[in-house]
DNA sequence: CAGGTCTCCTGCTAGC
DNA sequence: TGCTAGCAGGAGACCT
């Protein structure tokens, strides 16, 4: 599923190939995708617009094009293939017609959104991305700025660290690596966790992060013609989906932490007491 | 207001 | 073998 590196590989990947191009013409197979439009406005305010950019803000990416922003929200499974003339697939719900090719937005799950905008305002301040937070990368994410949020919540560390309004770009496998790395129990509430505990956090996000953009993610399937690209972050993966502890050997532990599956190890990730009362 | 639960959707899997 | 119930999951809506 689409975190924030296999966003990051498409919108470079993608850059390749759309940049300068013009839209022809717009189809809509299935409209829920499109969130603030109706069909045909999405369509006429499209054709003739220019791809001049793609940016990425945490896990969504923004096309820049001559007079709009086309923000888009990959979630599950979507991904943009560029295809000529093949038939239009089952899981193929938006197409942007260019003259000579065409690229298709494909979603097995339909979860993904899209959300089209006039370029007079700041993109920070749009509904989708107005609670976009901060990157790991960026210099804001601070332990001060992590310790004014961490000390005010009593719920597990793995669900603020999904909160995207806090940090934004780590998804369910990256949370339980980075916890993994920084020794942290995915049920600790987040409160209890130290600024040493909230320094390995930073540490440990930009590493995993920074190694799968590096591999091109960890798995994704995609928009190159016919092509298909298999992130190798996968092979690097210490602990989700794994079923042994590679530090201790200890048996690894699947829970559901906030809805969402969750591996750990029991021994390297010990649980913190909360302070007993005159302790 | 924080935080929990429901919802969207389809492919896959476990179980019979 | 074929069927179905149940599950997975990011983020917004909705409720407490």
């Amino acid at each position: 599923m689409p975190e924030l590196p296999e966003v990051e590989t498409v919108r470079k990947s993608l850059k390749k190939v759309i940049l300068n191009k013009k839209i022809v013409d717009v189809e809509i197979k299935y409209n829920k995708i499109i969130k603030n439009k109706t069909d045909e406005d999405f369509r006429k305010l499209l054709i003739g617009q220019k791809f001049i950019d793609i940016k990425r803000l945490g896990k969504y990416l923004v096309f820049v094009l001559s007079d709009y922003y086309l923000i888009s929200h990959l979630r599950m499974e979507g991904k943009f293939l560029v295809r000529r003339d093949e038939a239009i697939g089952k899981h193929e719900h938006i197409i942007f017609y260019f003259t000579d090719f065409n690229l298709r937005y494909h979603d097995t799950r339909k979860f993904g959104t899209m959300h089209l905008y006039s370029k007079n305002k700041d993109i920070k301040s749009l509904v989708p991305l107005m609670n976009v937070g901060i990157e790991p990368f960026d210099s804001a994410l601070t332990i001060d700025y992590l310790e004014k949020h961490f000390s005010k919540t009593t719920r597990p560390v793995k669900s603020t660290l999904l909160d995207q309004r806090i940090i934004s770009g780590l998804g369910n496998i990256y949370v339980d690596e980075v916890l993994f790395l920084a020794k942290l129990n995915p049920e600790n509430p987040t409160n209890t966790l130290s600024r040493k505990n909230i320094s390995d956090i930073i540490k440990y996000s930009k590493l995993v992060l920074n190694k799968a953009i590096e591999l091109g993610g960890t798995t994704i399937r995609t928009f190159s013609s016919g092509s298909e690209i298999s992130g190798r972050f996968q092979n690097e993966l210490r602990i989700h989906t794994k079923k042994v502890c590679p530090e201790c050997g200890q048996e690894v532990i699947k829970i559901k932490v906030g809805g969402r599956g969750t591996y750990h190890c029991h021994r390297c990730q010990p649980l913190k007491r909360l302070k007993k009362t005159g302790d």
